[in-house]
Order: C-alpha cells, then sequence, then structure tokens
DNA sequence: CAGTGTGAAATGCTTCACAGCT
DNA sequence: AGCTGTGAAGCATTTCACACTG
C-alpha cells in the first residue's frame, strides 16, 4: 500500500477524518491532493517530528520485577530508546544478566550517566528510594524522568517527570463495571436529580472497536497520568 | 483539617476553582456554603462515584517480570481491588508463590474466574499469547480488560478492553527533550512558516510544580493509553 | 462574610464544506 | 475526478462573576 487516503487512516483510528488532515497539517503539508499520503514518506515525517529517529540513550534505576519487565519490553528498541545502564543499589544484584545487560551498581551512577549523555532516566524503586535516586539523576544532567515508584517527586525548574500508576488504568475500569451494573439496576444512587450525569446522558459504556468512528464518551478523557 | 475550600483543592492540583467546583456539583452538592467541603465526607463521595468503595477482584494472567511486578504493586488493595488468582501457562510455574499467592495453572482460569464472580482480567503475557487468553476470558465472564501485551485486542460488543503501552511515556519524554534542545538551537526543522506550532507557539516545556496554577501546556493532553 | 453552586460569557476544539491542486 | 488543506461554523469545555446560603 503506497499510498493511504485520510478517510481511510481516520476509520482505522476511530477519528474523524478532517480532524486527522488538520492534525497532519500542523506537521506540514505532507500530502498529495487527489492522492492522498505517501505511507512511507509520511511515517518518516511524524517519526521525525515525534523524535523516533533520534537514538536516545536511556537510564534505568531499580532492577525490580519493574525494572526487569521494563528492560525486557521490546517497544523501547523499536522506538529509539536505548538502555544504555541498569542500576541496582542491591549488591547482590551487581554484575546479573537481566535481558542480556549485566547490572551495574549504583554507585556508578554518575558516571554512565556522564559517559553516555544520558538525558533521560526511568525510576523503579521502591517509593522510599525514589526521591533519592531522582536527585542524584539530575544533579548528573538528567533532564527528564520516568517515574513508576509510588511517590511524587520534587524535582528543580527545567526537569520533567511524568509519574505511571498502574493501577489507574484497572479504576478506570472499575468505573465502566460499574455504570454497567447500575444501569441495569436502574441505578437509585446517584444524588443528581435531573442534572447532567457524570459524563452525559446514559453515557455509553461499551468501547468502540478499532475503524468504529464513534468515540465519544468519557474513556478517552481519563489521563493514565499525571504531571507531577 | 476537617474542611477544605475549592480554592485551596484548586491550587493544589493545579486547576481553576471553578472547574473545581463545577464538577463537584455533578456529584451533587457536597459543600457547605462560606465553609467548603467537609473532607471526610466529600473523600467517601468520591469514593463511592469512583467505585473504589466496592471489592473488585480481579485475575492475573500472565505471571512474568511485569505479572510479578504488578502482583507485588500495593495501590491495587489500597484501591478496592483484590487479586483473586494468578494464573500462568507454564507448568513450571504453577504451585509457585509470587507476592504471596501461589500462581495456578491456566487450565483453571474458566474455574476461577466463575467461582470468584470476577469480571475484570489483566492480561500480562507476551504478545503471542494474549488473544487466546482474552477469549477465554470473556468466554468465562469477564467483561473488563487492561492488556499489558503489546497487541490489540479484538473483543465481542459490550466488553471494554484498555492497552497499556509502556513506552508511550518515554516517547512524550523524548519528545520535550527534542524540544529543548531544538530551542536553544533556533530550530531549522519545522517545515511550518508561521503556522501554528504542534504544541502552540514556544511550548513551554518546563513541568509546572504541583501547586502551580499554571497547567497549561501539551503535556497532559498526551493520553499513554488508548481505547482498543 | 466566606465560599458554594451555577447561568452566561469566553475560550478552545472539532467538524463541515469547499476552494484549490494533481 | 479525487483528495488535501483550511477558513468558518458548530459544539464542548472552561472560566467569570455573582446570587444565594449557612
Amino acid at each position: 500500500m503506497p499510498t493511504v487516503s485520510s478517510e481511510e487512516l481516520a476509520a482505522a483510528a476511530g477519528v474523524n477524518s478532517a480532524k486527522l488532515r488538520k492534525d497532519f497539517s500542523y506537521l506540514g503539508s505532507y500530502g498529495t491532493r487527489g492522492v492522498g499520503y505517501d505511507v512511507e514518506y509520511l511515517v518518516y515525517q511524524i517519526s521525525r517530528e515525534l523524535g523516533l529517529t533520534q537514538d536516545w540513550p536511556i537510564v534505568m534505576v531499580g532492577i525490580g520485577n519493574l525494572g526487569a519487565a521494563l528492560a525486557n519490553y521490546g517497544g523501547f528498541a523499536s522506538r529509539g530508546f536505548r538502555v544504555a545502564a541498569l542500576i541496582d543499589a542491591d549488591p547482590a544484584m551487581t554484575g546479573k544478566s537481566v535481558a542480556g545487560m549485566a547490572v551495574q551498581h549504583a554507585d556508578e551512577l554518575e558516571k554512565i550517566v556522564d559517559e553516555n549523555g544520558v538525558s533521560i532516566g526511568v525510576i523503579a524503586t521502591p517509593a522510599g528510594a525514589a526521591q533519592q535516586v531522582c536527585d542524584r539523576l539530575v544533579a548528573a544532567g538528567v533532564t527528564s524522568i520516568l517515574n513508576f515508584a509510588p511517590t511524587v517527586l520534587t524535582v528543580p525548574d527545567g526537569v520533567d517527570v511524568r509519574k505511571v500508576d498502574l493501577s489507574i488504568e484497572l479504576q478506570i475500569l472499575a468505573f465502566h463495571e460499574q455504570r454497567k451494573a447500575g444501569d441495569a439496576a436502574d441505578e437509585g444512587e446517584s444524588p443528581v436529580e435531573g442534572g447532567v450525569g457524570v459524563g452525559g446522558p446514559a453515557a455509553k459504556v461499551t468501547e468502540p472497536a478499532p475503524g468504529s468512528s464513534d468515540r465519544k464518551g468519557p474513556d478517552g478523557d481519563v489521563p493514565a497520568v499525571m504531571p507531577a
């Protein structure tokens, strides 16, 4: 498939084709009128804009179950991320092989960041260690941090933090489950009488399949992640 | 602190106080004019609306590093989730203890779902097994699925799926890093001449601290998770 | 008097619809 | 003829501002 139309892409993504065209137009005019978008060229342009064509060395701190899972996660390499080092504070972990890499001790943190020009760090430590690790990463020169520990990190201006809470997604599902059950039993719970219900009147719970054009509803509005 | 005002809460959350009051008003009138909101009562009402006061039995399928990390994750229990069972297809895993629970074999899946009245399933298997596991969960009566496997799942109408891609957050950080670097060098890359840049003119990269009222910017607009 | 709850205004985002290009 | 790119209309969300209440 050498080219693709906004209509086809929009159907696949479940959005309006005009929105898709307008969004693309912010990146530039990469389409051809009467034809559509050249797939290869479009993919390259979007990849470049998103930073996927760059090589991003990252360090991962805290090689427990989650850290190991992340280190083994295939999606990183294919999106331009290169794990420069796995770091753990536990001396018993030092030298162990995880995802084909030897775990290094936390003492090496500053040296690793400096020598590899790392600007992005991933924290997968227990909550208690996270702020301390964060401070050291920042002091060493890291300016973006992805935090999986259940703590809100404090960082100086100019440093980005994103916090991932793995339970929030479950909560969103549970919220919808509750509504499924409540709808069936004519929910005698809401204290709002004739007002606008949460999520609008008779909120649709079922997720639209990919390709459906109905992407309305409360689902996409709930971010899984918040800036710290 | 027995009561709290919309102004205080809004400052803490980094949003406008009017928005906060309007949002709360959709749940009912739980505030007292001239005083504020009773903290305990408010927490209870919000918890109830979100479904946190219910007990949600869940099953987790695929007890590799990620599954184990999730099973050990403390945030679940505190939000009303109860891990009813850990399931893995590998016979070598059966009976092993993870997060204080014995792993059960996949053969038991239907029985477990049925006996525990499970309506939410978590899939942390390799990509290849995910659809098959999903089908079995759905057939057994599960109506909400949280998918950590890097596959788009197909489900019948009435079943909710949420897909979590752990690399998307990294990508968002990398995107901002790229802009930090680009801004310093007067970015000679954008093909848009005088148009509206992605994220608006001179997009602010620095994350606002909690408590800041400036929550504008492209950050919150990028969902980490998409409906499948 | 302090602070909620909420119409109405302001702002922002999405969709329409069509001129313009290939 | 077909499909992009985009002003303008339509719709939704956010904020203002103030009547009302404990």
